[in-house]
DNA sequence: TCTGCAACTGAAACGTGTTTCTATTATGCC
DNA sequence: GGCATAATAGAAACACGTTTCAGTTGCAGA
């Protein structure tokens, strides 16, 4: 149950330090939209990064912690570039439906980014909980804000039933998502069935 | 996407190789029990099987593999025992959640064999797809039994409102298991969350 | 019973995640 | 600038999943 942290932007004093730590995030990124999980390969991290194989192992204690802060890296950059936007949809439904649509349509992109995250999201031990609560927050706070629509700005506290309905859905996306990325079910389905959850929560 | 599929009962035609299969899946049981997902190492089956690495592997093409046919394994055990009872509870809310409460409970008894089964289940790449759809088939169809309740004795198919109702559900069970094999919820909290989960959907 | 084939054994070897260790380089402090 | 310390490089070694293969055993059909 003991937590093993990687070293997080705010963590590193240096700028060369900082930039290896993005080195090495854009090189795993590099790597698993190439190929996937199996493409990002801790020596062909390192190498691309730039970097020796201690050093890796020193910003991520494991491949697990490296893929999952890459993914929590994303869900920054998604949030830094669309973050500030008003969310379309008159109610808490079309607003969710809207976000999920357009996320997944945005995975969809990047099948082989989405399934190296997405497993190693979904592999993580218990070692990566602090990288997976990270994820997890800004997920639920994605759709919290999306059941708020234009309150947020406000910065209102959720309430307990809109956390609830978030993390119910999360937890129906993300179960979609390794579905899809393990060839289960097409994307098409991945946006029917949160459609479907949607529609059983909120109407 | 290939799948790639492990021996099952049916394809074994002598009782020696029935005999080696149940040992197989007996030692993973035991050693997924004792020390969790790291613990099952595929020599140690091996050994404790009786059998060679080799057989080993004409039987389960992977540890994955392996991991979750001991799942669907332990699944049609369950089933066989208290599978034909009826489900108390006088509306589908009740049944459904004393059908998860009563497997929360299971589970909780033997947290290292769930965390194995769990993390395996849900690393499952594209070439397991066919044992995974035999242990998704059985979870849905658990809980869309306890949505018809009596009405099942008559073998009515499940609407189609039911199947996603059961989806959803066994979605937000599975991402509960994970987050508890995985030590960021409680086992409590596990209960809560498909509590609160039946009760958005279902009330 | 004999024969041929498929299954099994045992062991070696390979790939990749992870650990470890020594030499070298960068950094902060006097 | 010189020194102590921490960070990094580079490379070897280890662990475990997986593959491979030569020899042996078990078994169905002639």
């Amino acid at each position: 149950m003991t937590t093993v942290s990687s070293l997080t932007y705010e963590d590193l004093g240096s700028a060369a330090q900082r930039d290896r730590r993005r080195r090495i995030l854009d090189a795993t990124v590099t790597l698993a939209s190439r190929g996937g999980f199996d493409a990002v390969q801790m020596r062909a991290v390192a190498d691309q990064a730039d970097v020796a194989l201690g050093t890796l192992y020193r910003y991520f204690p494991s491949k697990i912690h490296l893929l999952v802060s890459a993914l929590a890296q994303q869900f920054e950059e998604t949030e830094a570039t669309l973050g500030r936007r008003t969310i379309p949809g008159d109610d808490p439904a079309d607003r969710v439906t809207y976000v999920l649509t357009r996320a997944t349509r945005g995975l969809q992109r990047e099948p082989h980014l989405t399934e190296a995250l997405t497993r190693a999201f979904m592999f993580a031990d218990s070692t990566v909980s602090g990288e997976i609560r990270v994820v997890g927050r800004r997920l639920t706070s994605m759709l919290t804000r999306a059941l708020q629509g234009d309150q947020y700005v406000e910065d209102t506290e959720p309430t307990d039933r809109e956390i609830a309905v978030a993390r119910v859905i999360s937890d129906v996306w993300l179960a979609s998502l390794v579905a899809w990325v393990t060839g289960r079910i097409t994307a098409e389905q991945v946006t029917e069935r949160l459609e479907t959850a949607v529609e059983l929560i909120l109407r």
